[in-house]
DNA sequence: TAAGTGATCTCT
DNA sequence: GAGATCACTTAA
């Protein structure tokens, strides 16, 4: 039947800003076939690193062996080693000579980027990897509409060394299903929150 | 809250 | 070549 790659999202699909396209990856679904077995997790959380002059990055310090896929127009994995412990894995985004990247951050029951990949059987093997059925690790539309009031935004996790400005950027989205919809109409203007 | 863990990067 | 650093996790 072949259906398991019907709704793979095309590289072309990665190949727009990385901002954008991190509301777009929550909801969609990681796909790992491994030893004739097909795994499908809903990605839930991802964090955006964006662009040479994005302190938090790998590539703000210009190009180096480790970092030179982000520099490589997107739907190629990057996955790196973090801590001599983790294997982080990254969506590399936009445009070639543009360096960018999505980290996924959770996804099923995963709820961090180590767990991800351990999950899932990922290791630097897939580095530099499109993300394609054929690969073994690619991603599908799971056809399902993640309303805006459901993804929530907050700035990027162990990123202090990137000082304030980019530290701080809202550059983490997380899919919050449950977060209830804003009320309409009524006592207006979604309530003055002051903090 | 602290430590494990090893590739990578930035100096000598 | 040596030393510091690190997009994390787990066990207290």
């Amino acid at each position: 039947m072949q259906v398991q790659a019907r709704n793979a999202l095309p590289l072309s699909f990665f190949q727009r800003p990385t901002l954008e396209l991190c509301r777009e990856l929550l909801g969609k679904n990681l796909c790992r076939m491994r030893g004739g077995e097909l795994l499908r997790l809903p990605i839930t959380e991802v964090e955006a690193y964006d662009g040479p002059e994005d302190l938090a990055s790998h590539a703000s310090r210009g190009r180096t062996a480790r970092n030179s896929v982000m520099f490589e127009a997107g739907g190629l994995w990057y996955v790196y080693l973090c801590y001599g412990v983790h294997w982080m894995l990254n969506i590399v985004t936009g445009d070639k000579d543009y360096p960018s990247a999505i980290l996924i951050r959770g996804a099923g029951e995963a709820n961090g980027p180590g767990k991800v990949t351990k999950e899932l059987g990922i290791k630097a093997d897939f580095n530099k990897r499109p993300a394609i059925p054929a690969t073994g690790l690619w991603m599908e539309d799971a056809g399902l509409h993640v309303e805006e009031h459901q993804v929530k935004t907050c700035p990027r996790v162990g990123v202090g060394y990137a000082g304030p400005i980019w530290a701080e950027k809202p550059y983490r989205f997380i899919w919050t299903p449950d977060a209830p919809k804003p009320r309409r109409g009524t006592t207006g203007m979604g309530s003055v929150t002051r903090k």
